[in-house]
DNA sequence: ATGTCCGTAACCTACGGA
């Protein structure tokens, strides 16, 4: 077995944030690393950059917004950018040193009675759909930005979520369903808070008083034993962060 | 909770999106 470190991270812009993303690369030294929001186009992601820290990469961008990457120093091939008949870059899926790694940034939904929380639901179906017919105990991880809390608790306040996107029953549903197909929901172990919360919005100090939301989820299948998980608070931290902490999770593999 | 930050287009400010 060899150990393997992962990582799932919403960079909010990867130009604003490559100061911080290289130095996190460097310090935390994921093996693979999926990133989400990149808002880059193909000819400005800073592959550059990052081979000069031993990273191939592979990215699915179109500019001004979404963009997703898959980051990896264990080696990476390609295997498909894009969902079935979804054209927006929010999916982006290698292989990695033998471990099939997907990053996704699942819309937004905006509010419920909005177009988009239908194609939000549609996005999660094909999502979904993409794994008929794989087989289940293959090595992969599916992880990302999902903008779904899976349980109440995964909310500062379910009281203050009343009639809005990212706790309805019709969007827990399709990610359990995901789960159900065979994957797990790796728990960050507790850091500050008992709550592994991954977001925090940037406004009224939300941060600050730990008024999150764990909407970013590492989904791995029963083949890859994980023997530890956490959020990185401190990539929250400091000037000019990401709105989204990263996870870090480490496993073992079959070499 | 509505106290910010991002990229963009078009100009040093306003806007859509999150």
């Amino acid at each position: 077995m060899s150990s393997v470190r992962i990582a799932t991270w919403n960079v909010n812009s990867i130009g604003a944030r490559l100061p911080r993303l290289l130095d996190w690369l460097q310090t935390r030294a994921p093996d693979v690393a999926a990133l989400q929001e990149t808002k880059c186009a193909d000819a400005t992601f800073p592959y550059a950059e990052l081979e000069e820290l031993g990273y191939q990469a592979m990215h699915v961008g179109d500019g001004r917004w979404n963009g997703v990457a898959v980051v990896s120093k264990v080696g990476l091939t390609a295997v498909a950018d894009g969902l079935p008949g979804l054209t927006e870059p929010r999916y982006a899926s290698a292989e990695c040193g033998g471990l099939r790694v997907t990053s996704v940034y699942v819309p937004n939904g905006r509010s419920i009675d909005d177009p988009q929380f239908r194609y939000k639901l549609g996005w999660l179906d094909t999502l979904r759909a993409s794994l008929d017919g794989v087989a289940a105990q293959s090595p992969m991880a599916i992880m990302g930005d999902f903008n779904v809390a899976r349980h109440d608790a995964d909310v500062w306040d379910i009281g203050a979520f009343g009639g809005s996107t990212h706790v309805t029953a019709e969007e827990r549903a399709r990610l359990e369903g995901l789960i159900d197909w065979g994957l797990t929901d790796v728990r960050a172990r507790p850091g500050k808070g008992d709550r592994p919360f991954t977001y925090w919005d940037y406004r009224a100090g939300m941060f600050h008083k730990d008024l999150g939301m764990r909407i970013d989820y590492v989904l791995t299948s029963s083949s890859v034993p994980v023997y530890d998980a956490y959020v990185d608070r401190e990539a929250r931290k400091g000037r000019l962060p990401s709105d989204h902490a990263p996870v870090i999770v480490d496993l073992d593999l079959a070499t």
